[in-house]
DNA sequence: CATGAATGAGGTTTCATTCAT
DNA sequence: GATGAATGAAACCTCATTCAT
């Protein structure tokens, strides 16, 4: 059974065991062919090259990962209501966003975790800025909304800055339950003290109110 | 003047050229040698090899760096005290802690940024999550004040968690800053945003008040 | 047809040559490439390093010699007979024996020489002192029988010292007929007068009878 | 004291060490300096080249044993006398002989034994076979009278075979004594077993009675 | 006497990739 | 689909040696 699995498959699967134990440059496609059984010319009928084998491996994770990200942190809502009443609600949402993609991002925990930590020289390796900016706009808007601003045009620089850090913030809370939690479970009730600490921060960060 | 500039720092200059544009293990010593305009012998005159070339360009900043980190985040203070009055003095004083390492951290943007970000095939290349260590024994501490808790014995594991993840994130901060701002005064002010959002987000995080 | 030959038996057979002119640390794979035509890559495709190549040249030869000598030398003979009736026959029966390895020992001639001579660097630097160990333990027991000794037991340091220094001397024997002899067949006539020396040098050797 | 030492001497005894340790071409001219240290410029000073370095470690014992070589096996005896009354007198002079040069041996044993193996790649890494040509003429001459010849002109190519054979077999003697006897007393004691293995050899191969 | 710097050639090994079969 | 062979460039590193100072 195992026997019959295809050269293609076999392949990818001793890739992702290379490329997670050495990082994408040190692994080496010799080293994958071996432990696949077979030689490298047949790699390459398979592949065009190593970075393709590699996104053999990150390529529908990732997909289904963007996916997910775009459903859930698309920022289409409008811009109203001021912080008080709009907060609690507009972040609470997130974090059952959040939990949908923990779900993404624990069925596919080695892939991502690879492009997340080993994608040194392919076209990943700054992936994690993409989804930053991604989430950015979505919390720029949100913003405004608990800054009570009418309009994207009054957020100063200042004020884009502390949202970008908090979209960077917001992934690498992915991240970290990722990579320090054994399983989706554990991530999502981990995940809420991480929302709560990311909540109140926001509040703050709006408000300006400890540190002046 | 700077014809006569010495060999073994001409090296350690295109060395950190190169190191930054390729990263360490895609950097090439060949390379390196032909910008300083030497040959390969003369690098090894000067460094035992390749791992050596790279502590001559990040090991002094590297230095300083714990050394303002050793100074400004030593855990030795008592347990005393409750959340209501001990959060904004302590987390405040961290910031004034912060703007010293920033100081250092600007001293030697390029080099810093380097460990940071392309040090795969180093012995620094999990050089954060020591960083991270480090202040999470520190936090632990202030966390337990705020808690209440007498002892460190009664930290849960949850507890533990998101002390490390906040940990983490004050090394995010650090990062972040670094690679955004273009200097030191720049840094300062963002950080106070930055701050902010960290002190609120500890403060949610004991109390655990939004999200259930 | 030369033409035709297989690369990788170009290379051993380029790879002997070197040994041969320079011993193994002096060779150069770079040069071996040189002459067979081939690229080092090649070469690596065949051989797993340095060593693996100087094996493709001395391995087979090696075996068979150990193979012709665990034959003849194997000593599973009882303890029996004293020094006056049992001493010409084993003697001239290792005569026979030594002829046959004479046999392994001129079909490989160049290979032999090269691992008795040039073999420095490599696993089989002390390849000598094997064979001397493996014959050491058949010469231990004849020497028994010679001396009339029931159990090995009665063996003095000194007794063992000579064996052993026979038993070098067995080796180089034949190490000289296969240097300073041009075929198999002057070496067996040689070493006709060698076994006569080497007899003669046993019985004075068991008798202690000429320098006290 | 000790300290005081002059550079020569120093950078002597760390290249014999070196030498003994890795052998002539693996030795490290870097590595010795730095053992004695001192730069590579200073031993350039004193020694024209790496050969040259190798002579100031053996060059005095070589000497010396040649010396006692020349002494004691130099061949101007007559061609007097036949088998029956020689044989005994003779060699048991060479046993005297051979004690002698055993002391030149042991006083210099670390040198001698790193020329006689481990010379390879210098211009001693034949040296064995300028001795054993050297005794060689001594011992043609022993064999002439032994044989009852009237002239070396009596001799065959077979005679001539054996007697380079028995040359040799004298030189190995010295080294294998040298190798495995831990002093010069203890080497004495253990050649008299090895010259009657020898004088017995000789007058079996004179005599060729064993194996016809 | 000795240093410190540098050369330049060469060492072994590894790599991604190609291609005829 | 896949093999086996081969390329060619580049990798890191070590060496004996030289020479101005």
């Amino acid at each position: 059974m195992k026997e019959d699995k295809k050269t293609k498959e076999k392949l990818t699967k001793c890739a992702k065991k290379e490329f997670i134990e050495k990082g994408y440059i040190k692994a080496s496609l010799r080293n994958i062919c071996k432990e696949a059984g077979v030689t490298t010319g047949a790699l390459y009928f398979f592949f065009k090259d190593k970075e393709e084998l590699f996104d053999s491996v990150v390529g529908r994770p990732l997909m289904e990962l963007q996916g997910a990200i775009k459903e859930h942190f698309s920022s289409e809502d409008d811009l109203e209501g001021g912080l008080e009443n709009i907060t609690p609600t507009s972040l609470t949402d997130d974090y059952e966003a959040a939990v949908k993609i923990l779900d993404v991002l624990f069925r596919y925990k080695e892939e991502i975790l690879l492009v997340m930590n080993n994608a040194q020289g392919t076209r990943y390796e700054n992936i994690i800025d993409e989804y930053v900016n991604f989430i950015y706009n979505h919390y720029l808007n949100l913003f405004c909304k608990m800054k009570g601003y009418k309009d994207k045009k009054q957020l100063t620089d200042e004020d884009r800055f502390i949202v970008h850090w908090m979209s960077h913030d917001q992934i690498d809370i992915f991240i970290h339950i990722l990579t320090h939690c054994k399983d989706k479970e554990e991530g999502a009730r981990q995940m809420k003290n991480m929302f709560n600490y990311m909540v109140g921060g926001w509040i703050s960060a709006v408000r300006k109110d400890i540190i002046s």
